[in-house]
DNA sequence: TACTCAAACGAGACTGAGTGTCATTATTTG
DNA sequence: CAAATAATGACACTCAGTCTCGTTTGAGTA
């Protein structure tokens, strides 16, 4: 590939960089993978997600059935990709650092150093993929399972870095914190077709992440006023 | 029909009161709901979730496919029923009352009173439900996805009756407390067999929901000493 | 280059959940 | 008691996901 050529030639996924390290077989491996994953959110996208058969899919993606269950567990696995992708970069930025100080800020930013880490074109696949789940109750439930999933990993990678009982639930309430300030960043982002760059969706992120303290002190009478994180709590922590 | 035989004494599912009030249709249907899903609890905890097809279920159950997918929308929602009351009651009594005071406090009462008005036999049944779940990798993913919905009725509750933006983050984060809080509670609870009768799992909500604030500061120098957290207060509790 | 081993692949049979149709039966209502 | 209505059971069908097995293909070695 030229460097100067960027863009894609549209070709059905096999126009990516293919680490030249990696041995072969990976290669072969990570290529079908992305064609499958990338023909998928197309023919999703396209005729819905019900509506488009595992076979119609591996036709297409010129695979057999049985290729496809060795790359993808689930038929709503292979549409969820750019989901996947963040979300174990996240794990991955969280453990392969130290934590020190707040652990709320931690999670922040090792989601940070995920959502810049991937490439270009992820911005893209998101933004469809997150379209698609929306309109696909399959796949809403999907990635809820796939959410807690994540939760799990974080609350096991906290409580052991920290030495924490297993009992405890401040690791729990904060991996939900952390996923759930990406959300509400994210559903906005991709509202506007994520024309916004991405550092516009890392904004928003620490925007939510400020936020969040302010959430607990939410009452009945005092509740439209106050949309920033502005005031501090009463009487609330030590 | 000869009416003295009345109803089937020692029948599997059917040794329940019945409100009398009801009309005739309405009481079998729900006989029939309550026979499935004491029938499902019983074969999946003796055979596993996985090991039990549907055809043996209805069979045992003596009613056919057709019946039992209307009762409920798949294999997994029958095995979860008490587990889908409690939190069917609990986003009940949320929609019943007003709001008024700190919010997280009503979420915390809303579930108290979901969890007192259960009937008696409730606890017995969400202790083998909630065994059954941690053995079953496909009533996980359920239960996950089943929580998330709660959790989006209560959003849609709180954003309305409070007159939020839709895009606030703070009633999502209050909704996911609460669950947490729950989750917490009711899982040392069934650990020990919920031999502690109900009133302890509601006394240990309680303290999940006190130590939910602090977690907010958890940091990675003070990280294991200071557990106000999940371990209830010892012995002394109000 | 040839040869071997292991891993990935394709083909196809098979299981079981979930859906749709339709005739039959039971409950309600007038 | 009769007509309208709703639930039921039987059955055929689709399709995701699993399993088996024979074939291909890349990796390591002589």
């Amino acid at each position: 590939m030229i460097p100067g050529m960027a863009v894609t030639p549209t070709a059905p996924g096999a126009a990516t960089p293919d680490d030249r390290a990696l041995p072969l077989r990976e290669r072969k491996r990570l290529r079908t993978r992305r064609t499958l994953a990338e023909t998928a959110l197309r023919m999703f996208t396209e005729k819905g997600f019900d509506a488009t058969t595992l076979e119609e899919l591996v036709e297409e993606a010129e695979v057999s059935k049985s290729t496809f269950f060795r790359a993808f567990p689930a038929k709503e696995a292979v549409a969820i990709e750019a989901e996947t992708q963040l979300w174990a970069a996240y794990v991955a930025a969280l453990e392969e650092r130290e934590l020190s100080g707040v652990v709320l800020v931690e999670l922040r930013d090792a989601l940070t150093r995920a959502a810049v880490a991937l490439d270009p074109d992820w911005d893209r696949r998101y933004v469809a993929t997150r379209r698609l789940i929306l309109a696909t109750p399959a796949l809403l439930a999907y990635v809820d399972h796939h959410r807690t999933g994540v939760e799990r990993q974080v609350v096991a990678c906290l409580t052991g870095k920290l030495g924490l009982d297993d009992d405890d639930l401040r690791p729990q309430v904060l991996a939900e914190l952390a996923t759930t300030a990406w959300s509400v960043a994210a559903r906005r982002w991709v509202r506007e077709e994520g024309r916004a760059g991405r550092e516009v969706l890392i904004r928003r992120l620490h925007g939510a992440f400020e936020a969040v303290p302010a959430s607990l002190d939410l009452s009945a009478s005092q509740a439209s006023p106050a949309p920033s994180a502005s005031l501090e709590p009463p009487a609330s922590r030590a």
